[in-house]
DNA sequence: CATGAATGAGCCTTCATTCAT
DNA sequence: AATGAATGAAGGCTCATTCAT
């Protein structure tokens, strides 16, 4: 039975069937709006405009949407980072690339971005292994472009590439998440440029660091749990 | 029969009852491994060694747990962070006191970190009015912190202070949602002072950086919604 | 359009029509491996190579297919009984030309087998009368073999003839059962002769009833709800 | 969760708690009446004067109560066909204890006797377990009087025993099962003195048997699939 | 103060049936 | 005649909350 539906399920996914994609749209704004556990089938179908059977049609479970969401969708837009990265040359530019492309995207998708943010900081997921491979993904290509910058000498040796990746996607989230707070008042992108900024010179004022030796340690041997 | 309910409510608090507390770490142990929405009373009176109806003499219900939490337990430790800070004198120590103070509190109370994380990072939120109280608690922090590097001459001060905010936030938070989802079996304290060094002196080259004046913008008017 | 759609539904089965009887073979299939309640109307249509929507232009609703069954299939089945008992002169040899025939055919058709024993076992029936008919033949059939076997002086006249048809089609019920649950594997029309004998000359050593009177009651009057 | 549900759900039985009978005599009435699978816990509990979910207090769901039933209640009354059978001497008054004993506790719960029927005589089972334990309990039980009766000399030894119980069992079962049609009007005890006689000296007119030789088979092989 | 049995609203999910194509 | 996507009523089950003891 299950092949049966999920037969015909996938069928109607590969025709383009609008169905399909209006109950998984509905889906994420009412989970955006409401969080996962307070949504209802019955929402999600009123949304869709569809009977709340329906859904079944398209979609194992209540689960089965969310997973379907992260498999696809958001899969989708990680895998546009990659091709912005490499439309830059040096290290800076693919990092400026990565964060604008990724700051649009998220505003772009608000839902996307509210269910991205939530379920990336969740310890029980219901996701975890699409999670994962995106995290994978993003990681990926950071390191990357901060090994990349190494060998250009345009990136510092004496860091953590670990704990750099964490620096700036951290600092990324962060951003996007301010900016749902906010309500979504501002333009997102407008904080890329700034922001690798940031990541690229600190906030430290270059004269004063270069003469205060104190925090120029050299590498630790810290355990990153990476 | 409510306001006698909650007139001792508030004296078992008082007192220091210990059944309060015990429960309010039952709850949060049980949330934190399986999710606000997963977890159910019973499971928190099991873990807490009540009945059932017990909790509902010191709660007024499930979701009044979470509030409590972050209304008393973690706004205790935000509170520190303040004294943390002022034992130092200039900025980058006082910087490197709230990063190092804030992993430590996060790695001696796990649970505290994972519900944190998760709270802040929903949309439809339990525990909105506590969260904004915290968050502006340590924005103000940072700000500080910032302002005062301006003066000092160790901040830069082509940088907009509300975006230096995020960018540490963010980093801190990645840092500690990565070691909270490698199952937190590294020193998480350890990596303060890495992470600090990335703050102030970003990824950068300093040499290439300074003959490099693509990236030095003016500061720009950017709506930044905080 | 009911009026229409039953027209040629009932056309299609005066043709002969193959779907009509493939639908049916399938049902009792899957009813007979899974129970009336838990078959679904998705798993007979696949079984039967047709559309969910194709079963109710032959049957008008779920149940329907299970009177159809009962009062087709079966009934023809029964029919037959008569035809071999006829074909015996004395009561002995049309008794065990009964039970051969009814083991044989249900053997034959294990489905039939398994529908027709859970439905006699049942209280709420939903084919109560086809039941109840098919029941009154095969009782109408014994009853006159008893009579007949009293006639010619080969069966006890201080028996109770409706006593006699539950001992009879009770045994033989028994016997299918037990195949049935033993999942078929031994030949059931083997089981013919030696409970004909069983009916006919019983359990007890005849030397011993015959000087042992205490069970020779007279004929009590008992209300036998038949 | 489901252990501390069940260690309570436990010790209210154990004290003896008469809501978990009265939900288990309600769900029969409601069985007996409907059939499971027409049956819904709505009915149930308001049979019972319980709230709804109160029967999951005390099972873990719908079947589970069915499994209850044919876990305690019937397996105490087939644990009293044991006692009956003991307290008599020679096969015959065993056989005759028996069936009486069987007569007569079925017709006393007439809801017990239905379900007994129809679970027994369904091809899948949701007490499979319970019913194969009873049913081996009763098959043991005539096998021994079968094989005491041929050491006395009082029942023949040319007869197969495996087929000797499916025959006890079947007229057994027949009679209760048309009472049960019939509505229970008439008194169904009555029919164990002549059932018994049935058993012991068949139907056939035994002066004309023992003349008739054509019966007289030896015993053949046969699988009999016990 | 504490208990835990009882409640019943609410949700997910199934599936017989319909009907536009 | 045939299809199978869509429907929505119905039912099993959970669990936060209450309240008699």
């Amino acid at each position: 039975m299950i092949i049966y539906k999920w037969r015909f399920a996938i069928n109607n996914k590969a025709k383009g069937n609008d169905k399909y994609h209006r109950i998984l749209e509905a889906a994420v704004k009412v989970f955006a709006e409401q969080g996962f556990y307070q949504s209802t089938i019955s929402q999600i179908a009123r949304e869709a405009g569809v009977a709340d059977g329906t859904i079944y049609l398209y979609f194992k479970n209540k689960d089965d949407i969310l997973v379907q969401f992260f498999t696809y969708k958001t899969k989708l837009v990680f895998d546009r980072f990659r091709e912005e990265v490499d439309k830059a040359d040096n290290c800076y530019d693919k990092l400026r690339n990565l964060i604008r492309r990724h700051l649009e995207e998220f505003q772009n998708d608000r839902n996307m971005a509210v269910l991205y943010q939530a379920e990336t900081h969740q310890n029980s997921r219901l996701v975890e292994e699409q999670i994962k491979e995106m995290s994978k993904l993003y990681l990926d290509i950071v390191s990357e472009i901060v090994e990349q910058g190494q060998e250009e000498g345009r990136i510092r040796k004496d860091i953590y590439v670990s704990l750099v990746k964490r620096f700036i996607i951290g600092g990324v989230d962060e951003v996007i998440n301010t900016w749902l707070h906010s309500g979504g008042k501002y333009d997102l992108v407008s904080m890329a440029d700034p922001l690798v900024d940031l990541f690229i010179r600190g906030i430290g004022n270059t004269e004063i660091i270069n003469s205060n030796n104190s925090q120029k340690d050299d590498k630790q041997t810290i355990n990153q749990g990476d």
